[in-house]
DNA sequence: CTGTTAGCGCATTCAG
DNA sequence: CTGAATGCGCTAACAG
């Protein structure tokens, strides 16, 4: 039923290697003849089957992208950056959820493997053992986007977290804080998690700060536990003058606690977010945040993975962009 | 390089046919040999080739998704719903942002034809003759998503936006408000744009209150224009009492504005959104909006997708999922 | 510049 | 229950 390139072959008076030819834009074709096929195509109607060229010929240009959470509001904005970039160079998506299961990450390598993608594209939270044994054990070149594995055996797109939360803790230093508290991520996320409570740690330390475990409340980076942690803190003998949250959705939590509770932001407590979403300028006080350039990640994690695919020369497997505080008025303006 | 299905049956010594079915779960196949195949698939690490697979069974198990924009947040929890569903029913997804132009779209699809998806999932604003023609063409089943075309010729699933439109305003006017302005989407938009527009003219209408166009404004659904256009509305001699917002992004604006200028919510103005995205409980207060039930509607979609492409029979081609009103605190308790 | 010939890896008749 | 044969639609040498 369909039309193929055969039909086109008969159709145009020549043979399918031509029309193969014509197809695929190879120039060994003479003007008169590609005009010939070109009409025949058009006639019949004919669409290339992507499948069989497929098959034939080891490529297919498609991407498999494995994401936590398509829904999340980081995610998302990152898929974006994939997805642009991707289209750039001719490649589609194929989009899995994992919601960082391991299991189901497993599988989704597998099944993307079958399907003969010609890259991957990888984003999660901690790269077990596991991931990278079945990472590894294949030919087809994989990135990872906005996490990174401890011994950076895989290419990958991140930012210095640590830095990043090391800055945002010195920034509310050096506006005379002593008692910051932090709302972390999950400790099992090296970098969202762990990293940035560590940079957070080192900060005080520098500045000659005791850490007071009852400063630092364990979230799940969504808006409710920035909310309650916050009211937490702010029911201590000594809360905290200002708090730094590990992302945005529970900063903006901590913002709406400490209103809730009759105080002024940033006046009595000020707050510093993390990733810097489009959330941030969606609330009053607008909120001060650690950019986190989530579409950069993942555009440069796409473009990156393209020069794998091509077998193109690539100087730095482990690339860190650049990050910094974007200052909105949920800190107060600049002491300076 | 990699191991064949031509490989497995050597090492088990049978034939090809066999390992095929056994790796399709064929039962016709003894208990022994079966074990023999599965021993040698395990030893041989051999991994099918779905592109292969796909050749000679005509069927890809991959949809394609056509969706303006996966980084709003509207969309992409459609597209979870999406996900999720297909997941279930063993699919996977090629997700194509479109940013709703035409030509981007019409391509597309004829990408997504190309590469043989077995269905395809379609969600913009307005399907024009183009897209109908596109779509109609081929005999890969389609469903749109959040859109409806004028016709009714292909599968939809929505919610009818009229009635939500014309609810959010008679809640308004039951209240008592006279001024209700309304901050519209654009109008190129059948449904999120003219339909929500219409309610909102009918509902009056049939109040008995008359349309005063300095009320209404067309806004781009951006949370910026819900905050300029309801700060031009304040300066009126006759700012409005309350305000319908076409989304919630636009609505959470219009909060702010209110609240800039000195104003409470819901004292003095009241606010109702549409969508209730999650946004709507992270602003103080927070948003009262017309459920429009993203993530139900992308899986209710899906499973329809999957009875087209199962060729089951379908009672409905034009779903309309029940909207309803979620009250909370940018409007005042209710009256009774 | 063009045609011929082989597969790509697998599902699927059809026999047996 | 199993094997042999065929072809899905196309690319890729290889000739000419």
């Amino acid at each position: 039923m369909p039309v193929t390139i055969y039909d086109v072959a008969r159709e145009a008076g020549v043979s399918m290697a031509t029309v193969s030819r014509v197809v695929n834009g190879n120039p060994n074709v003479k003007p008169m003849t590609r005009k010939k096929v070109l009409g025949a195509i058009e006639r019949l109607g004919y669409r290339p089957n992507a499948v069989a060229r497929g098959l034939a010929s080891k490529k297919t240009t498609t991407v498999g992208v494995i994401i936590p959470d398509i829904s999340s509001l980081f995610f998302s904005e990152l898929a974006r950056g994939i997805e642009d970039i991707a289209t750039m160079y001719k490649y589609n998506i194929i989009l899995c959820n994992s919601d960082q299961r391991l299991e189901k990450e497993l599988q989704l390598i597998n099944t993307l493997l079958e399907k003969q993608v010609d890259g991957l594209l990888f984003m999660g939270a901690e790269i077990k053992e596991d991931h990278l044994q079945a990472l590894t054990s294949t030919q087809v070149p994989t990135v990872l986007a906005a996490t990174r594995d401890a011994d950076n055996k895989l290419p990958s797109v991140t930012i210095d977290h640590y830095q990043a939360a090391y800055d945002a803790t010195e920034a509310l230093i050096q506006r005379g804080h002593k008692r910051i508290g932090m709302i972390t991520g999950p400790m099992s996320d090296p970098l969202g998690g762990l990293m940035r409570f560590e940079g957070y740690k080192q900060a005080l330390k520098d500045a000659g700060i005791s850490l007071d475990e009852a400063l630092v409340a364990g979230g799940n980076l969504f808006y409710e536990s920035g909310l309650s942690h916050t009211k937490e803190f702010l029911q201590l003998k000594e809360p905290p003058t200002a708090i730094f949250a590990a992302n945005d959705e529970m900063a903006i939590g901590a913002i709406h606690a400490v209103q809730d509770s009759g105080l002024h932001v940033p006046n009595d407590v000020e707050v510093i977010g993390h990733d810097n979403i489009r959330l941030t300028e969606m609330v009053r006080p607008r909120l001060t945040s650690v950019v986190q350039p989530m579409y950069d990640i993942g555009a440069v994690a796409m473009r990156l993975l393209t020069k794998y695919m091509n077998n193109e020369h690539v100087e730095e497997h482990v690339v860190l962009l650049p990050h910094r505080i974007e200052y909105r008025e949920s800190t107060k303006p600049d002491q300076a």
